[in-house]
RNA sequence: CGGGGUGUGGCGCAGUUGGCUAGCGCGCUUGGUUUGGGACCAAGAGGCCCUGGGUUCGAGUCCCAGCACCCCGACCA
């Protein structure tokens, strides 16, 4: 492809609200256009991406017997009510009517349709298993669309749904699937994890994350240190989430009169609640300026962690520090306080807070976060004790993205469709199901958060939109005719270039190679064939060298 | 759905207490000079200033309502 003729090129500037690494490398380097908050299209180059993406997986898909199909994104609501799901998961739901007042969904997941096939296609025992699979858009209305590819409301998956005559069987792909996840990542040049998880709204079973360790992650994984454990936090932290009767009705804030001892137990007896119902705010003095920590009352802050997150030395605050801030021991809250504040996720998970008011034997009660207060970040904090339940190793937190995952759906919709086997003892059964979900738009996002430099993205050979990014550089003719060449004879030998055949500046042409992120890039110039060539470079280097034309054919096709 | 922010040529931005023909950089077109890390000169094209109401002699600017987008949360196979 000539870079002139591209559909698609290079912003010097990125828009100013693409703020995540994907939806600023991908859209200053021209491989997706936004059109509406999580609604993206593709341009050539992104396209490209995502064709090898599906690929690697159709690949690892059919090696364990997957067969794909295609289903249909507008589905009859008929069988979304069959399965309960048009009001269990509404809220994602996006809906439409048809001809005659027929109402129809735009699937988010496509369990319904495929049991309708299973209805028909699924007979005996002979047949099974059985594992179609499909690569199809989902459309799914996100409360809040984010981080440029990651989280859309349009966007690509692929889904896979297998059927077995009893639970032996399918333990026994399951286990199969996780090895050709591992593969699609790897393959993918990404280090995937595999953590436990909950199943959401989709299930209530078993289910297992592939997540993929990026700034723009949505999740928090716990790694064991010394071993290979690694869980998805919020099974963690289910301990911590709201104490029973603490998720209520918001009622109005209250500013009383509170002669108190200034801790929390007095503060709880004072308002007469449990501890976990009284916020605490803890004052600690980072680089120089002064911090609120926000944490439930039952609960402390381990400073440990406190410092592995704010990446600071940190210490308590005293007497003179607070008064200076206008804060009165005892009865600090985040309400009028002159000081930013963070807070610990265990606050979120509870209502009607009593806190102090910033005055002497002044408190509030029914104190609320988002509506009387807010805080700059949430983290984890809590000094709660964990560590690996193997080995007892330290946990560390990771934040991460689920790029994949895998349920274990049992008879949930074969029996909600009524489909039937006829198994070797004559006798009708209900086949047990596994699902198995790749997030393919967001494996593009992903593999550019995870390898990209502040000059751009660093596409690994498996999924880059093309193997060699050939540029002239200079005016002279003789290179350009060289380069010509070369790219003619690339392209007979079956080689995917991208070549910049425009007449630009050498600094706007190796800036937008950065950007683009091929993985090998060729200069022809008249200084590479003074120097007896061409001159190439790996993205992932910061030296080339230069070699004959025989030499690079030969470097490039025994790839 | 709560909190915060932003809407001005394709992109990034400026626009004063309301004032005359709405600017700048990048990009684009034409001509010329350049060419190893975002070149230069000259001449151009390109704007329902988010939308709708209002105030005013006069609104990009002030007021009201709405919409869109981004961020932090709530939510989330």
């Amino acid at each position: 492809m000539r870079y002139s003729q591209l559909f698609g090129k290079t912003k010097k500037t990125a828009p100013a609200d693409a703020d995540s690494p994907n939806a600023r490398f991908l859209t200053q380097g021209g491989f997706v256009d936004r059109l509406a908050a999580g609604i993206y299209q593709y341009l050539p180059l992104g396209f490209r991406v995502l064709e090898k993406i599906k690929k690697i997986i159709q690949e690892e898909m059919n090696a364990i017997g997957g067969q794909q199909i295609l289903m249909p994104v507008l589905n009859p609501v008929e069988i979304w009510k069959q399965t309960g799901r048009d009001e269990t998961i509404d809220d994602v739901l996006y809906r439409t009517e048809g001809a005659g007042g027929h109402e129809f969904v735009l699937a988010p997941s496509h369990e319904e349709p495929l049991m309708v096939l299973a209805q028909q296609i699924i007979n005996s025992y002979k047949d099974l298993p059985y594992a179609p699979y499909h690569i199809q858009l989902k459309f799914r209305n996100e409360a809040r669309a984010k981080a440029g590819v990651l989280r859309g409301r349009e966007f690509m998956m692929k889904d896979m749904y297998s059927y077995h005559v009893d639970d032996e069987d399918f333990q026994k792909f399951y286990e199969q699937s996780k090895v050709a996840y591992f593969n699609v990542f790897k393959r993918c040049g990404l280090e995937a994890y595999m953590i436990e998880a909950s199943g959401g709204a989709f299930s209530d079973n078993i289910s297992h994350e592939f997540v993929v360790k990026t700034m723009s992650g949505e999740d928090t994984m716990l790694l064991c240190e010394k071993c290979s454990f690694a869980q998805n936090l919020e099974i963690a932290e289910a301990r911590i989430e709201a104490p029973k009767g603490a998720d209520e009705e918001e009622k109005p804030l209250e500013k009383i009169d509170a002669v108190r001892e200034p801790d929390i137990k007095a503060s709880a007896d004072l308002h007469v609640v449990p501890e976990w119902k009284v916020l605490k705010s803890v004052i600690y003095k980072v680089n120089g300026g002064l911090l609120g920590v926000c944490i439930r009352g039952d609960l402390k802050v381990d400073t440990k962690r406190l410092e592995q997150n704010l990446k600071e030395k940190i210490r308590g605050a005293t007497a003179e520090d607070l008064k200076e801030a206008g804060l009165v021991p005892g009865f600090i809250s985040p309400i009028g306080a002159q000081i930013p504040f963070i807070a610990d996720h265990s606050i979120k998970y509870v209502k009607n807070f009593s806190t102090g008011a910033n005055e002497l034997h002044k408190d509030y009660k029914n104190a609320n976060l988002g509506r009387d207060f807010q805080v700059k970040e949430f983290l984890h904090l809590a000094d709660l004790p964990l560590t690996c339940p193997n080995d007892g190793g330290a946990l560390t937190e990771e934040r991460v993205i689920e790029v994949g995952n895998i349920f274990t759906l049992g008879t949930k919709y074969t029996e909600a469709f009524d489909v039937k086997f006829t198994d070797k003892d004559g006798k009708q059964k209900y086949p047990t199901m596994g699902c198995y979900g790749i997030g393919v738009t967001r494996l593009v996002g992903t593999v550019v958060e995870a390898s990209h430099d502040e000059k751009g993205i660093i596409w690994p050979e498996s999924v880059a939109p093309f193997q060699v990014h050939l540029l002239t550089l200079g005016n002279d003719d003789d290179a350009r005719a060289q380069a010509d060449k070369l790219y003619k004879e690339l392209q007979t030998d079956g080689v995917e270039v991208l070549y910049d055949d425009r007449d630009e500046s050498t600094g706007k042409k190796l800036n937008d190679a950065d950007l683009i992120g091929i993985p090998l890039r060729v200069i022809v110039s008249k200084k590479s064939l003074e120097k007896g060539g061409v001159e190439v470079k790996a993205r992932t280097e910061k030296e080339s060298n230069v070699i004959s034309v025989d030499e690079l054919e030969k470097l490039i096709i025994k790839q």
